[in-house]
DNA sequence: CGATAAACGGACCGCTTGGTCAGGTTTGAT
DNA sequence: ATCAAACCTGACCAAGCGGTCCGTTTATCG
């Protein structure tokens, strides 16, 4: 997918500069945003920056692997979380694992707020996530946990939105986001008997 | 202050083409972000790149004038709704305003979220407009219309996380920050009994 | 209408970036 | 031990950046 080499079939030198590459890239765009270079990345592999191309045809390739891979772990822990007792319980410990990972990788914020940056995969991967988060919103609202109207898109979007309210906060009060997100859970939780004024988005309309 | 031309006391083609300038740069910031090139500024602006560092020292100089400008100008409207009638509707305004603002330029997300982008004067601009939020939001929370324990600084931060979860859907959806704005509007309000576990951040340590 | 100082333009500089490539090194099957 | 194929490296390239500089234009005033 996001690599050159197919899988296994390579090289032991090679498997192995790739997973070094990989967590070290992972490291860099996570503290540095979309923007670190290659050449910071291949240092911090401790490996050339030739190799960083022999392994990923480009700076995009390989930020979408790594996105990607990030995407399919919250995917994989929302779905864990469908089948949970309390789905009130279940939907907010969703919210909790995706803001805590935006909180931690600039480089997830950036590609997750702007369209344009995303890889097709990418897309794919975030309209699963949507997926996921709709049934697990479902859940809730069917027993009146979260307010009509709500839809999972929207608490995809949502997360998101936490980071970057507690973000100018990140370095002198790193636990800052938990404080909004209580407070937005409160307002998707809200039984204020009023519709939101504004319509949810299409599922797609990320795309 | 931002420039280098202290007043009106300049030759009449200098101060047509300051005023073109950044008009120029701030339409170029808000579409393209604090990356736009000094190099697009200029074309936009019809001058050539020296004229521009004649009127601003640096391209960080430049993005400083003019965020400023934008946050004063928010400034003043939240002064304005410090008197109005309902203190409720009054903050409510006052969000709208500022979301609006984060919505139509993409180089104010990027400063305010970023602390370490920050001029002195723009830091200091922030602190003006935290505190006439606290003026603002302590109105409202004195006839309780909302929660405890919410401050001026916590409404402050919230535009920028409605952004942000509006952000993906901005090409297609260019009106849906309305409906997380509605939503966090109503976190605020809720009447939960239940305080927010995570304690409110200091005035300063925006800085 | 000169004259002069201020302002302008854009070639230019040093630096960084993503990406390439020739040539040396490792691996692993034989 | 041998050797070809796979792999790695870092010098290298073109493009784009913020910022400088100086020859030229232009506003202003006597």
């Amino acid at each position: 997918m996001a690599g050159k080499t197919p899988a296994g079939s390579a090289r032991s030198d090679a498997v192995r500069n790739r997973r070094l590459l990989l967590d070290a890239a992972a490291e860099a765009f996570a503290e540095g945003g979309v923007e670190v270079s290659i050449g910071e990345i291949a240092q911090r592999a401790g490996v050339g920056k030739g190799t960083v191309f022999r392994h990923f045809v480009s700076k995009d390739e390989l930020l979408a692997a790594i996105m990607l891979g990030m995407l399919d772990e919250l995917i994989d822990t929302a779905s864990g979380l469908t089948t949970a007792d309390d789905p009130g319980a279940a939907l907010k410990g969703f919210l909790t694992a995706g803001v805590q990972i935006f909180v931690r990788d600039r480089a997830f914020c950036e590609v997750i707020g702007r369209p344009s940056l995303q890889h097709a995969e990418v897309r794919a991967a975030i309209d699963r996530l949507c997926d996921v988060a709709e049934q697990l919103t479902a859940r809730a609202r069917d027993r009146g946990l979260v307010r009509p109207g709500i839809t999972g898109t929207d608490v995809a979007l949502l997360m998101a939105g936490v980071q970057q309210t507690a973000a100018p906060l990140l370095a002198a009060e790193p636990q800052a986001w938990r404080r909004y997100l209580d407070l937005v859970f409160d307002g998707i939780t809200a039984s204020t008997g009023r519709e939101l004024p504004y319509p949810p988005p299409s599922h797609l309309s990320l795309a």
